[in-house]
RNA sequence: GGCGCUAUCGUCUAGGGGUUAGGACGUGAGAUUCUCAAUCUUAAAACCCGGGUUCGAUUCCCGGUAGCGCUACCA
């Protein structure tokens, strides 16, 4: 038992995750959603989900609802948001205007803001010239000195004008969970825009009420944001709003040591998905990503055993390049370590989609796929890997296993044409083999031609899958036989007809 | 250009003033198997560079270099 102090404290940690719905939630979003959602539930705090939905060219309610289903399905639950509910709504940012107005308002008011009336294309030039006198392209603050009444004036007169806050002369320190204390020149900062001529606000003003008027207590967000936290923190000191907790998250780099991109590939959660990566492989996978336990030595972590073990002050502050490879590996893990149904279900998905399977499977069409699935699942890193690795099942050519040069070397020899002669010969008079039955006529056809071990087996598999290496021959046999009875889009076909196959393309051949 | 952030095996990382610098992925080898995958065992593989502080720096400080980010009336 906690004493209650502790637990009153925990309780009021509040993070959120503020995507904007411009697109597929992209791997390193929702990274970050998970690291604010590991720190809340292992805080006991909570999490809040906010849609920045302020850009409305690129924003779209699609996005929104394929966000909130990425999140799930990866298994990040939120305490509040724009479906939900809360105490501090609107969790989604359109009808706020008036809300952001007012604070602006105010600012103006007690002379922490004032109103810009440059143009443009005024800044624009001045930004030009710094730049060609290699100084700081700031602004360069002369409307701080426009007379409030004469501001009021030339606004009643229609003149467009921004707002912009009044930066402090001295420097904007900052705590990062991750980094330390960091600290900004106020030379740097320049008075930046918090509400447009248009009557928009700006980002940085925004979220900083989002914010505050959610009682967010820590920002754990990227660290492209880094810059623009000087800003921010001048707008809550400006509005006397207690001042955040920040954590600020690496990159994660493609192998190339660029910004994870499109170019690198999969790069949004659904993608994932869809490659048949299982959401606990790649929580897990994403936890590991600039954060490692105490003592650096353990890698599986489910998701109760992250909520236990996470915290903010172990994450790294180094950009981290994205594996797809370990993924692979936690994926390999997981995948072995689900519950077979599960497994079935995913795969048995994977192989209608490459058409093997019909859609609806009935009951002696699904254990087969069980046991399908059950073979060639732990040998994919991707469950989408499926229909590729069961093509041995679904597609026999005895012509092309013919033409592999690898295979041509298998059956040179007298014995392992002998081995192939005396295998078709009994396959042609055999009802449907079992494991048991095919174990008894190979060591019929070891005791009739000498051959045993890689020169027994070798040529029958080429015949048989079209190459020497391959699944246990006591699941493939039955997989082959069951499977050929069944009605499937795809015919398997016997070890019998595989037999008589390959010997009519051998003759053929020769 | 300015400002900021970062820097341990190829990759993700642990560690920390004196260590055989630990783990994991991947890679090589071996065991097992008819074979491949899996599995197990095992090997190779790292403290960016230069100064300082110190008896002693990979660790602390400063500088350099490199990578990344920000530098908007974008979010």
């Amino acid at each position: 038992m906690l004493p209650w102090i502790y637990m009153a404290q925990n309780d009021q940690i509040r993070v959120r995750f503020a995507p904007s719905p411009t697109g597929q939630l992209h791997i390193g979003n929702v990274r970050t959603a998970l690291f604010n959602w590991l720190f809340a539930r292992q805080k006991g705090g909570t999490f809040i989900l906010r849609i920045e939905d302020t850009d409305l060219e690129r924003s779209e309610a699609r996005y929104e609802t394929q966000l909130m289903e990425d999140l799930k399905w990866l298994g990040i639950d939120w305490d509040e948001g724009p479906d939900v509910g809360g105490p501090y709504p609107p969790y989604r940012q359109s009808d706020k205007m008036d809300v952001y107005r007012s604070y602006a308002e105010r600012l103006i008011q007690e002379q922490k803001a004032y109103y810009c009336f440059c143009t443009a294309e005024e800044l624009e030039r001045d930004r030009q010239q710094a730049m060609a006198e290699q100084r700081q392209p700031n602004y360069s603050g002369k409307c701080r000195n426009v007379d409030p009444a004469e501001a009021e004036r030339r606004r009643a007169t229609g003149e467009p004008a921004a707002i912009r806050l009044q930066i402090p002369e001295r420097p904007i320190r900052f705590h990062d969970i991750v980094r330390g204390d960091v600290e900004f020149s106020n030379e740097v900062v320049s008075d930046p825009i918090i509400v447009r001529s248009s009557g928009m606000p700006t980002y940085n003003y925004v979220v900083v009420i989002d914010d505050a008027d959610m009682k967010i207590t820590h920002v754990v967000r990227g660290d492209d944001h880094i810059s623009n936290t000087p800003k921010q923190v001048a707008v809550y000191e400006a509005l006397g709003l207690p001042v955040p907790e920040f954590a600020h998250l690496s990159t994660i780099l493609g192998p190339d040591r660029e910004r994870l991109s499109k170019r690198h590939g999969a790069t949004s959660v659904a993608n994932f998905r869809e490659m048949g990566i299982l959401p606990e492989a790649l929580m897990n996978y994403l936890a590991l990503l600039g954060w490692a336990p105490s003592g650096g030595d353990r890698e599986i972590f489910p998701k109760d055993e992250l909520i236990k073990e996470f915290s903010l002050e172990r994450v790294t502050p180094s950009p981290a390049v994205f594996d797809t490879e370990k993924l692979h590996w936690l994926n390999r893990y997981y995948i072995k370590a689900a519950q077979p149904e599960r497994i079935h279900q995913l795969g048995a998905e994977a192989l209608q989609r490459a058409g093997l399977l019909p859609a609806g499977a009935n009951g002696s069409v699904s254990s087969w796929t069980g046991s399908l699935i059950d073979l060639f699942a732990p040998y994919v890193d991707q469950l989408d890997q499926l229909p590729e690795k069961a093509k041995i099942i679904f597609n026999h050519d005895a012509a092309a296993a013919l033409a592999l040069p690898e295979n041509a070397e298998v059956f040179a020899s007298d014995k392992a044409k002998a081995v192939i002669q005396s295998f078709g010969k009994r396959a042609a008079n055999e009802p449907p083999l079992t494991a048991e039955r095919f174990k008894a006529i190979m060591d019929e056809i070891k005791a009739e031609t000498g051959a045993k071990g890689k020169d027994l087996f070798h040529p029958v598999r080429i015949m048989l899958i079209g190459s020497h290496s391959g699944p246990d021959f006591n699941k493939l046999i039955p997989l082959l036989e069951d499977g050929s009875r069944l009605e499937l889009p795809v015919h398997v076909k016997s070890v019998r007809e595989r037999a008589q196959e390959f010997i009519a393309a051998q003759g053929l051949k020769s």
